[in-house]
DNA sequence: CCGAAAAACTTCATGCATAAAATATTCTGG
DNA sequence: CCAGAATATTTTATGCATGAAGTTTTTCGG
């Protein structure tokens, strides 16, 4: 093994900017598609999914700023979004006793059952969009693309 | 070979899903900090890099609602990312000869100069994030990663 | 030729995303 | 205790994204 010719050191960049351009095809149509679907059949966006399932693992629910820390979006952003879930009556602030400065978020039992079923969709509708990667497949791409966070991340 | 065990079919959801998430997560990890680096470094987006990005590829430039088209956003967006480009003066709206609904936008020659040197840094930011990856391996995980389109694609 | 359909584009309403400023509360060092 | 720093959240300004509605111009069938 290894008679095979490398590439060019010159080439890396171009080889992994094609590689970026690529994953953010994929990416962007398979989001589009979500985009969609969630749209058509639950009458709600990606990003709500996203809060509904951060707070989906945690019981007690989570904080305003964890919801962002978690998602890794900016606090101002997760108000209107949590303003909206709790709307449609899937969400309720709760004040956290000793400090008026925070709320606790948590899926109500209306919410709960409808992550639920979110999320069954969810995972079927992805199962299909990517069916063409045997499970093995999909963990191997999977491992692979895990890339080191930023370090210098705020 | 073929000895090792395969998982179970019924794995094969949870797999996908889980190498959807990862490219989420990678995918965002990158935007987000190449929107932070153009924001800094030229004050501008990456949806604005990506319209002066389709136009320098032709020399002619593209109509709206080709630049719709190629970048496979809606026409109503685009109107606005062109009106900002154009008040930076990057490119100019050319009225069509024969045809007074059409306008051809194209990159004027500060747009030109100023698209190469985005261009060049933005290659060298991605070759950097993605700096684990050998020409090899780069390219071997972009040919995998080739989805289909969505035939249902309007 | 001429009225309806189609095409090209813009505008509008809504929502998500950020950064930065504002508000309210809690903590902390002297 | 108490002034100022820190924390938790919301608000504001700006821009990107969509879908749908609106405007102007062109095309096309009769």
């Amino acid at each position: 093994m290894s008679t095979q010719p490398h590439l060019p050191l010159q080439d890396a960049s171009k080889e992994r900017l094609r590689l970026w351009l690529r994953m953010l095809k994929t990416t962007r149509t398979i989001e589009s598609q979500l985009r969609e679907k969630f749209r058509s059949d639950f009458d709600t966006t990606l990003p709500r999914f996203d809060v509904m399932a951060a707070l989906s693992r945690f019981e007690n629910g989570l904080k305003m700023s964890e919801i962002s820390g978690v998602l890794r979006v900016s606090n101002g952003n997760v108000t209107g979004i949590v303003d909206r879930l709790a709307e449609d009556g899937h969400i309720v602030r709760v004040s956290v006793p000793g400090d008026r400065r925070a709320s606790q978020v948590r899926l109500t039992n209306k919410g709960k059952e409808e992550f639920a079923r979110q999320a069954a969709a969810h995972e079927a509708w992805i199962s299909d969009l990517l069916g063409q990667f045997s499970a093995e497949e999909a963990r191997a791409i999977a491992t692979e693309l895990n890339i080191p966070e930023d370090s210098h991340a705020q």
